[in-house]
DNA sequence: CAGATATATCGATGCCTGTCAATATCGAAA
DNA sequence: TTTCGATATTGACAGGCATCGATATATCTG
């Protein structure tokens, strides 16, 4: 890119289809609530998973608005959920949080100059 | 976590308080929108940062929309601006990249059990 | 089946945000 | 200073979303 042409040289625009970046925006929008940042966290902190029971009173939102949210990171790929007894367990899927790291190192990377 | 426990042993909950998972989420939700991830993708594809004129018409939203954009990229500290004559260059900060992927990181390695 | 507990869904509400047209501002050049 | 091109701001609108109370569904236990 050159300073001293006119402006404008195009820049390379194969560069996240419109496609790819709603999809791309789906994920990062499921990690941009402060509720499900903290339910993440509470789940990743507990080994073996985390009872949603346990989720409710320190997140400090609504019984349904914590199964809400839970939902959104499900659909999301970021838990998974499995059924014990009366109780549903959820866990943290480490490669969809691998996954949207990698996108964020590329962007990072190409950027470094020489 | 142990499940023939009558539910509900407390988790750790000094995790992510609500101040922080309200930085973070913010942060995340620069990320949390087609249109910018393609104008980070496009100023990250271009060594040494990209006119805010070449943009405009990649991204496929309206003049003021992108200038709309790259404000919300830069007050988020994922793209710094510096003025060249007539126009404007955007460039990444990696740095800040960086910083949310060791969040991703965080959570991702601490639920991998042993 | 009846009661108790855990989770999900529904409906409503208020706020936030992406978008554009119109307009303003800023810098360069004549 | 006037004019032009580049970028930012304003105002308005529509759609999305976080939140809750009320309610439904599901599971276990008598």
């Amino acid at each position: 890119m050159n300073i001293d042409a006119p402006c404008c040289t195009p820049l390379l625009d194969a560069v996240l289809p419109e496609g790819d970046a709603e999809v791309l925006a789906t994920s990062f929008k499921a990690l941009a609530d402060p509720a499900r940042l903290r339910l993440l966290s509470l789940i990743a902190a507990s080994e073996g998973g985390a009872c949603a029971c346990d989720l409710v009173t320190p997140v400090g939102r609504s019984q349904p608005t914590v199964s809400h949210h839970l939902k959104v990171l499900r659909e999301a790929g970021l838990v998974e959920s499995e059924r014990r007894g009366p109780w549903i367990w959820y866990r943290i899927v480490p490669e969809r949080l691998d996954a949207l790291r990698a996108v964020l190192t590329a962007s990072a990377e190409v950027a470094v100059p020489a």
